[in-house]
DNA sequence: CTGAAAGCGCTTACAG
DNA sequence: CTGAAAGCGCTTACAG
């Protein structure tokens, strides 16, 4: 096995690459005069086409294996349209690439999914507008990627659009702000809050703040949203002095904690973990305890850089899974059109662990 | 512009389709045909080559600017044996890669990399041994990657030796471990911490301690080589209980400093900026001061979770370039051959911050 | 400087 | 079930 042919000017040393890697050209033509068949039956039985016979298939099989031929991508591409790669893309909008575990845990789940399913992950940072116009033309064009899988970031972000304009399968990460049907992968955010405020009102907290993401992105929104309705469902007043804005950094939860604590809560659901672990060094700087004084919620469940004392009561994101269903997804819409759209949300799972105390006990 | 064409089994929706997407089929053909220039000619424009009248290039450049086509990628990498992709290969022994932020700024490097030089972008990340198998034979093979970028990183990964004999083009990113010459980017990690020291010394520390990186990987075993080369040209003899190991984490930093405490050092180097920050943790709680009490020198400069205070004084890894230096001596390995091999030692910068304290004032 | 033609390595009707 | 042949969209000697 081995690479592309480095393109030597000397002939010797191009001779001598060959010789030392002899695997080097194998084409389909090669296993079909091994196997004494055709090009095209051996093309059949490496597509997994019906019309082989049995001998012939495992024969042809057991030289493929011998030779470890592999199909050329670019010849398979050309012809069949497809290419076997998919790429993420991130918008410029997004400023917390470095620090929000999201991404890394993000790219592992889809990268991850991409391997199992044989297909190759691309991705595409963009940096600035430049990016995302250049981004444009050399993606959104045939025989380059399959499908995109696209972040959803911030409200406004025109990228959506003009993706979906080009008609390239396309699957949103988390929910679109368009008005447009597209196929997308999301996260129960509402249900899987209201769950955790629920549960916080069961076991007797009777003033609970909460830390909002930004709210120009969906999950930040999505998460208030569910903040909200559990309160009303319980015939809770909403109190503006019990909600205050982060921007899922450890910083911001700090800042956003030092607001809320004249309002006196007795619990606090922070829509990120980082969040949450900002909330409780402001907690613990005052001389408060978690969860003596204060019970803390995050939302997340990534492995952290530095993980908190107490264990974090959490919402845990299926990241992985939320990978695997938006591969799963984008080839269905390769595979079989891209109408009718489609939509998956994933469930988080609610995780009581030590920040979280019963007050009705 | 759009993407590949849907299999649709309705013949109907297919035409729709296409009549939604005009620019759909554009071939070299279509811009010929429409520059009154055969084939070759427009071959030749898009690919700068000489031969070809400043007349006809300009009238042929502006068509293909009018109708934005785009060569088939995969046209062109069947016939000229190069794909304009190159993928990064995480091994599998990476540990650290949802809470190191060196991932995603590497990441981020490379693909910023790529983006200027319009390569593609190919990421891929061993999760087990079935990966590194199935990848290798996947990756290691004629057109498919123009080359590889592989993370080193821990001593005795058999990746790497698989990955040089396989001959396709290949940078290390990192001081590689094998004996053999490989092409590879690294960062002058021993002179970079012997310059810190040297400073230590210089502002008047004398017991100056540090907690390494794992060592069994290479930045570990350098930035400890620098720390005790930096004694050594000083005429400071080494003591061990000034050094402890670290696995770059904050948490690690923080056992570490535990542990270094009872020695008494008046300065520590940590081998990352999170152990930095791990062992300023332990400091503040054995209520001593920072850097009153103890100088503190960490590695990266990464953007961080949480920043320090005080301001961290550290060695900034030009991670940006890393990744441009690095796609740079792929490109050249492909396209002048893989001998003789390559090597680029980049410089990590001193910056002085408020984490450290002249002691000779 | 330009074009006609061969060929890259596959897949897929088509004919048997 | 199998093979000969056409063709995917490019690049590049070759001939002029």
């Amino acid at each position: 096995m081995f690479g592309s042919v480095p393109k030597y000017t000397n002939i010797l040393l191009l001779k001598l690459f060959l010789a030392e890697h002899p695997l080097n050209n194998l084409t389909l033509e090669d296993i079909a005069q091994k196997s004494g068949v055709s090009r095209s039956t051996v093309s059949r039985v490496i597509n997994d086409h019906p019309n082989v016979s049995k001998k012939v298939r495992e024969h042809v099989k057991e030289v493929i294996k011998q030779t470890g031929y592999q199909p050329h991508p670019a010849a398979r591409a050309l012809v069949s349209n497809r290419t076997w790669t998919c790429g993420l893309i991130l918008p410029r909008s997004i400023n917390t690439f470095f620090t929000d575990p999201y991404y890394p845990c993000l790219i592992q789940g889809i990268a991850q999914a991409c391997s199992k399913q044989k297909y190759t992950f691309s991705l595409f940072l963009m940096e600035d507008k430049e990016d995302e116009d250049q981004m444009f033309s050399r993606v959104c064009r045939r025989g380059f990627m399959d499908g995109i899988l696209f972040q959803s970031y911030q409200m406004g972000d025109a990228l959506v659009d003009k993706l979906v304009d080009s008609g390239i399968p396309l699957v949103i990460l988390g929910r679109p702000f368009q008005k447009k049907k597209i196929s997308h992968v999301d996260i129960n955010n509402i249900e899987s809050v209201e769950t955790a405020i629920q549960y916080l009102l069961d076991t007797g907290h009777k003033r609970i703040g909460t830390i909002t993401g930004p709210q120009n992105t969906a999950v930040g929104i999505d998460r208030k949203m569910g903040y909200q309705q559990a309160l009303i469902k319980n015939n809770i007043p909403i109190d503006e002095a019990l909600i205050v804005g982060g921007t899922f950094t450890e910083e911001s939860g700090y800042l956003g904690m030092n607001q809320l604590l004249p309002a006196k809560p007795d619990a606090i659901f922070a829509a990120s973990d980082q969040m949450a672990l900002g909330a409780m060094r402001a907690i613990r700087e005052k001389g408060l305890e978690v969860p003596r004084d204060i019970s803390i919620i995050g939302y997340d469940d990534f492995p952290m850089v530095s993980p908190a004392h107490p264990a974090l009561t959490t919402l845990r994101q299926p990241i992985v899974q939320f990978g695997f269903e938006a591969l799963k997804m984008l080839i269905s819409l390769v595979e079989d059109g891209l109408e009718p759209y489609r939509q998956v949300i994933l469930k988080s799972e609610f995780i009581i662990r030590d920040s979280t105390r019963n007050r009705t006990l």
